[in-house]
DNA sequence: GATGAATGAGATTTCATTCAT
DNA sequence: AATGAATGAAATCTCATTCAT
């Protein structure tokens, strides 16, 4: 985006990225509490028990050491899931994997993060907008694969978007971790994720239109009666 | 709470509600555009065409302003909800009504002041989130309805929590809404409604226990002989 | 001082004189409650139910109502001691009766006034102060007019400047007040007039020479005994 | 009291303890020439040539920097009088002493500081006032403790409360300087420090009854004469 | 004459960033 | 390379005063 080589000259040798992921550690806390605007370089400065300079030293600004700690929690979530997917177990299992290592993930520390690419992913003006969408799309990557591979065997419907099917696994466990964050309430994990993929599984069957059309025919005449008995 | 005896009074009348409408909206864009923080009421009074000071005559300072922006927004949602569900209709349409409707408002403008829940309600110290909590609950109370009604009913599935189901409607919308502003597209809001109901409607079926394991001997049976045609 | 006439008209007649009078009291009481910085005429105008503008119609800002106030105040203590001062009796009957009303009238309502104008009349710039040096004047004279009147009759010592003797009475009074306000005591009024007196009568006394030089030698035989004994 | 947890550092060192010493000394002034509320940050800063930062680099407000300022002038008072109060002489000395001391403290500079206390002491609401007792009390202790010396021995009267004395000996030094200042005058505290004990000595003297029987009595002929000789 | 909404200058305070040491 | 004091732009909020109604 910027030529920014020519402004300072980063340091670099062992010492230099210890330091530097000793900044990402402790700034990766600040704005996962405090959110890009309430956090402070003095806070990190003071946290890492290091000069407010230093931070300069090592990082262009606020907003460059913000996209440092998105990116490298991306990375790490997204190496996770990479390497911990069991590819040879049935689709069920690898989703339940993939459901469960999610809530992990997030629930560690996830959350402020993730309010924060939220927030902030979403500034308009010199925003940090650009930098997330490739990274979201890494980091759906690993599900998007399982889908599609799933979808090609005929083990999941294809009359729907692949896109939609996403979002029906994603975004419920981000709306269940907003949820506990919101009443700060703590989340069985095992248990959560299990749940959901019984939730979710059915959904994502190949529409059975026998059945569905008997469901039909069954909801409908129940329906009918409930209401014949109410009048 | 606070003393506010020697406060100036707020204008009230016609015009002063009309004002006071006109900050709100106004204020509404800025915060939806902007969150809380890089919003300015600078920016909220030129926008409007008038003083600074004009704001503070109506409101007592950014945080009210930004407290009455989305309590306004919710009780928009809140009332567009209640007054238009078809409740004599079928479970299946009700859901498909609020889904699309939810859809629908969210992104009129929704999604900005989305962020601004979210990223807010999770501010510690004299934080917006005590205010937000109370306003979740009622907006999900239509949905929470809707489905307690259909599970006493028998319509829906009764072994997993009602929490769940809720978070695996509303969470896959949101999910939705964020990658259509993240990605600056257009959506469909029928025909997404529809498919996510396609989607959904069967995860909230009743588990036929029969089908169930017919379906679970069948899934297993396929995905073994595709391992054996793939080796 | 300025031209005033000419930027407004303040309106005559028997209701603006009330309203004059009323806005006056209510001024007065802000003024003292909370000095002139923090008084606003946002609260004087709530105080008496009328617009912010009234008051505005009536004098030409928020400066010339505090003037005015002050005048007011001086000229209801300058009466009450110039009425009642008791002509025909002894000097210090005259001398308790000037210190018992003078300790009445400021602490009927006077501290916070006299602390305005020990605060507002020292202010640079366009100040109050001008305005309040001869108010002081004829605040003092009737005190004056006593020392000076038992100076000529050789009742009070006329060894030392009259401005003294007068800070000798008034400092007094003044350090009292302040320190009934500091503390939040009530001050029996009669028995302080009365102590006080009698602590500074001696001190006006003309210096009986004679007398002076058999104290004198007194105190330091006394002085030398005491410092012997405690060898 | 308040969560300092987050905020900057206050610099320490040589350099920063000149600096503060350098912002006390113009806030001081400051601050005795407007007061409190005319006082403002930007005119400290442009005073000693900073930007206005710099000032809450080393404070953290108006109101703290005020106060430092005021308890470092009682400071300054107290061990003064502490310091240099000559306990081997007498009594009378001593009060001359104290006198004097007083006078030409407060003439430097103490008048603004004066009226800031007596002003802003009153102040309701979250004042200065709480922090202002206690100073006045050890500012005011030498001389409590001269008179109390006095009045053990025998050398000044017993009939009268202390703090009564206290105001005499006070009140008139504080109501001869409040003069200079108003008249803007100057003053020979020599001579005024002489002047006020020669009169204020014999108000302290223990009452002797027989004298002052009979100087009623010749009082009291006097001014009878004198009316006869008027008619 | 009264009103009271609008104004806008000005005050305090925060904090990312720089740069001399 | 580290420091940390200085900076100054910017933000929120107050309030005396005006003026159209």
């Amino acid at each position: 985006m910027e030529d920014t080589s020519s402004r300072r000259r980063v340091p670099a040798g062992a010492k230099a990225e210890q330091r530097i992921r000793d900044i990402l550690r402790v700034s990766r806390d600040v704005f996962a509490e405090l959110g890009y605007e309430r956090a402070t370089t003095t806070e990190i400065a003071q946290r890492l028990g290091v000069s407010e300079g230093t931070v300069f030293t090592y990082f262009h600004g606020k907003r460059e050491l913000c996209v440092r700690v998105i990116e490298d929690w991306y990375d790490e979530i997204i190496s996770t899931l990479e390497q911990g997917m069991p590819h040879g177990q049935p689709t069920k299992a690898q989703l339940e994997f993939y459901v469960k290592t999610h809530l992990r993930l997030f629930l560690i520390q996830g959350t402020g993060l993730c309010a924060l690419v939220l927030s902030e992913g979403r500034a308009k003006g010199p925003g940090l907008g650009e930098v997330f969408l490739p990274l979201q799309r890494r980091y759906t990557a690993p599900l998007m694969d399982l889908l599609a591979r799933a979808r090609s065997n005929g083990e999941i419907r294809g009359d729907l978007p692949l896109s939609l099917l996403r979002s029906a696994i994603l975004g419920p466990m981000e709306h269940i971790l907003w949820d506990a964050i919101a009443r700060q309430r703590e989340v069985d994990i095992e248990k959560t994720a299990r749940d959901m993929v019984a939730l979710l599984w059915p959904a994502l069957q190949p529409v059975d239109l026998e059945l569905e059309k008997l469901r039909g025919f069954y909801g409908e005449v129940s329906a009918a009666l409930r209401k014949a008995a109410a009048d």
